[in-house]
DNA sequence: AAGTTTGTACGAAAAAAGTCGTAGTAAATA
DNA sequence: TATTTACTACGACTTTTTTCGTACAAACTT
């Protein structure tokens, strides 16, 4: 059970950073580094702070065994974006799930096996409402 | 029509005055300000100085006739939370409208008659994506 | 009319986030 | 072994966002 306090509210260039731990596994500062390249041009020590700083707020974790430490996330992505959507909802969308999940389907375009799939998740979701109702 | 160049993306702090701007409609500094400190104590000139940037940022529109100026909203509630989606799909959810969706309705408890407004939605873009099939 | 209250304007401090240079050391290589 | 390369540590600078103090003016109050 992790003992995460804090509601977990990484900066944008920290979630990039999560992101690029998420895809990549266990990386090397120079690693992160050269991926955050692909995107935007950032100096070596640069992301090296910053994964410093990560590990600070317990945001990854490293192996420094060998000379070039090896850091990793110590969140999931799952509970990261749970937590940013919780805020999110909140600031943006005052709270309302429904005008959200509106929005985000209708203005963008959804195939069809999606939409099937968000049918499949709405029945399952009526089917455990009306269980608990017993 | 709006000739809104830029990507609209309010701070968190401009958001929560957007949002107050929003629900009173027009407002004097200090109508908004007292909102504001319903949720967090701000200074007065605090939120002046918000609204003043906000102006320049074109956020917001003001009406200078009497002493007190009214600030309105410059966009809409909307199109700043697409906007934001948006942005929010793509570094949290790298994209995935989907993803975003099932994890709103599958952590937050909706409402059945909630649940079948989607359902309503999910029809009609059914509906539509095979009629432009055509 | 003098004083108090309620405004705006605006510079600048404080806080938060991101960036980078320099020092020092281990490892590779010439 | 001397040199160059690849790392970490860390302080400090920059930029962005937020907060606030001070100055000054209009409009009420007495």
């Amino acid at each position: 059970m992790p003992e995460n306090k804090a509601p977990l509210k990484p900066t944008d260039t920290e979630l990039e950073i999560l992101q690029i731990l998420w895809q990549n596994g266990p990386s090397t500062v120079r690693l992160v580094n050269e991926e955050q390249n692909k995107t935007k041009e950032t100096g070596y020590t640069t992301t090296l702070k910053l994964l410093q700083i990560m590990f600070e707020k317990n945001l990854v974790t490293r192996d420094e065994e060998s000379r070039s430490h090896l850091y990793q996330a110590a969140v999931t992505e799952e509970e990261t974006q749970q937590s940013l959507l919780n805020r999110f909802l909140d600031t943006t969308f005052r709270g309302s799930a429904m005008k959200l999940v509106m929005q985000a389907l209708g203005n963008r375009k959804t195939s069809p096996e999606e939409l099937d799939q968000i049918r499949h998740l709405l029945k399952k979701l009526e089917d455990e409402s009306s269980a608990s109702d017993s």
